[in-house]
DNA sequence: CTGTTAGCGCTTTCAT
DNA sequence: ATGAAAGCGCTAACAG
């Protein structure tokens, strides 16, 4: 393997004069740049990178935390993955996977230790998070899929609930809809303070109100049975409601069985409208299910972006953190039934 | 950050002792070593990892390239990744994924001329791959995670299609199925030479001739729409089937759309059992589908593990390469349906 | 514009 | 059983 010493001997210039010229570091005459570059080009030499990120104390190396058996991995999680390597590549960085417990800042602080990677992306982070105060301690560079309690002077980027939420009840209620269930993940998880599940929640109740429509909330565990009792549930209750939002796709198999089981139809009788999950997994459903397929490619490019930002000392951009989930259109919305059908009672 | 010298100061030892004793590559009185072990816990020392890297010329840093863009990425890819993460861990490497195109040896030169990684582990091969031959012919530490044309010394691990084929018919067979249906990959898929394809194809014919029953083989695009079309194209033609094995869940929506169309049921009137295809998306599907749930983190694991073997010069295990698929009972298969309830031909 | 040289933090001969 | 010292391949002062 050739080292930067032969190709500056092969050039006739000296070692540092190479090194100048690969990182264009110093002005260097067009000739002898001709002449390096040649001799490197006739070598096959690329720079080693480990002597290289020794010297430089850049390894040009990050590395993306995620949460190893945390809720069930989805295809979004791969999307993540896949576009922090591409970003993090087509800057010229490598990416190391480290699979971690949450909230374990000790595993966090020995992987730092040993100098391997110039910063660190997290994804999962909990509202308050240890490792998001840990690493802000001791001041390394990172930056977050995903967001805690106290953002500020943090470089983060994340789903916009808010404007997913609002995006599908617009839709819903641009089909006529005014009676509207919001399913949301189990209390639990509301409770332990999960982003996705408090943000969504919250928007849920104000856009309900902002719109003049009724509106209700109903928790759910991620399972076929769990969908299959709350429908049911929902409708002894509120047999009014023509639409529902759900962010737990793994509820929907049960929710369209209970459908099935009155002889109702979808979207006829009832719409479905998934939020946050990938078009993949919504055209495994019949219908195919209308969804707001989540922006995790981008997340991921984000994500590395904003941490390279941060390494090469640029302004870190903090205007449009939050991206919007895309209405992909399934087939499980449609405009609302007439209530003639079905009982009626007031919510 | 101390370093190995400040370590040796506060152990009142040489640097080079507190390195023996680090990797204990030489004999060490037990006195000295207490004491540089206190000194190192005192001062939260770490190793470097580029430092090490390139004294020693092995970084402990292993890659896995993945392919972006050919077929779909699922829940398994996930999982390949995930225990190839958590084995490198466990055997104190760290791992780069490099997002690669597909059979482009030149990339994989250059990123392994950076002399970054001690190895690589290789996902969806081709049946002649440019990036196996390339690894082979400079003698680059590799593993593959699939399989090749020839093996014959290659460090690989793969499902065993043959025994997962042979599971699901034999599931079937039990149930009193006689007359049964494989839906592979697209025809251009298996003509392209894509392992799982062809040896789910032969395995199929064989085992179908074994066993003394008719089966029929039927090539299917991973849509919907493809789903539909293949299920009735094929009961057009053969009626008598009562159970179908499809590779592709994506087929899956569609198939079950036509068996509602006619007014069947699953499983009464027809079993479907998936090959391949993991339990998360099985259960998306009303009723889950009986699947065979592929070894995907095991997959991984074996992979690194295969590579890290040779990279410590142990023997490489190369007897038990080929895992099997777990049979997970769904709901989607059942008992033989009775003809008389639909025309009869014969296949 | 180019060369010389002192490290980066560690491993590993070669001595003792 | 321990130390001294020569690199690993590169970057970045420091000198011209």
């Amino acid at each position: 393997m050739p080292t930067m010493h032969d190709v500056a001997r092969r050039a006739n210039v000296s070692l540092s004069t190479v090194s100048y010229a690969i990182n264009g570091t110093r002005p260097i005459s067009e000739e002898t740049r001709q002449r390096i570059f040649a001799a490197m080009e006739e070598l096959g030499y690329r720079p080693h990178a480990l002597a290289r990120g020794l010297a430089s104390k850049r390894s040009r190396i990050l590395a993306l935390l995620f949460p190893t058996s945390e809720r069930g991995m989805g295809t979004t999680d791969l999307e993540f993955i896949i576009g922090a390597a591409d970003m993090a590549r087509e800057l010229g960085y490598h990416l190391v996977l480290w699979t971690s417990d949450i909230n374990d800042a000790v595993e966090l602080r020995q992987l730092i230790q040993q100098g391997l990677v110039d910063g660190v992306v997290l994804m999962e982070v909990h509202l308050n998070d240890r490792r998001v105060a840990y690493l802000r301690e001791i001041e390394f560079p990172f930056s977050i899929i995903g967001r805690c309690a106290d953002n500020t002077g943090l470089a983060y980027t994340d789903i916009d609930f808010e404007q997913t939420m609002r995006d599908a009840v617009l839709h819903l209620v641009e089909l006529g809809h005014t009676d509207i269930a919001f399913v949301n993940y189990a209390r639990e998880v509301l409770d332990a303070g999960y982003g996705p599940s408090v943000r969504t929640a919250e928007a849920f109740e104000r856009i309900v109100q902002e719109l003049g429509i009724r509106g209700v909330t109903r928790f759910c565990h991620p399972t076929a049975q769990a969908g299959y009792t709350t429908f049911n549930t929902l409708f002894a209750e509120y047999p009014n409601i023509t639409a529902i939002a759900a962010m737990n796709e793994r509820s929907f198999p049960g929710m369209l069985q209970a459908i099935a089981d009155r002889g109702w139809c979808v979207p006829e009788d009832i719409s479905l409208i998934s939020l946050v999950s990938s078009p993949d997994v919504a055209e495994m459903s019949m219908p195919p299910l209308t969804t707001l397929a989540p922006p995790s490619t981008e997340l991921g490019k984000l994500g590395v972006e904003l941490l390279v930002q941060q390494l090469d000392g640029r302004p870190v951009s903090t205007q449009q953190p939050l991206l919007p989930c895309r209405l992909v259109l399934g087939g499980s919305t449609g405009p609302r039934r007439h209530l003639t059908a079905h009982p009626q009672h007031d919510a």
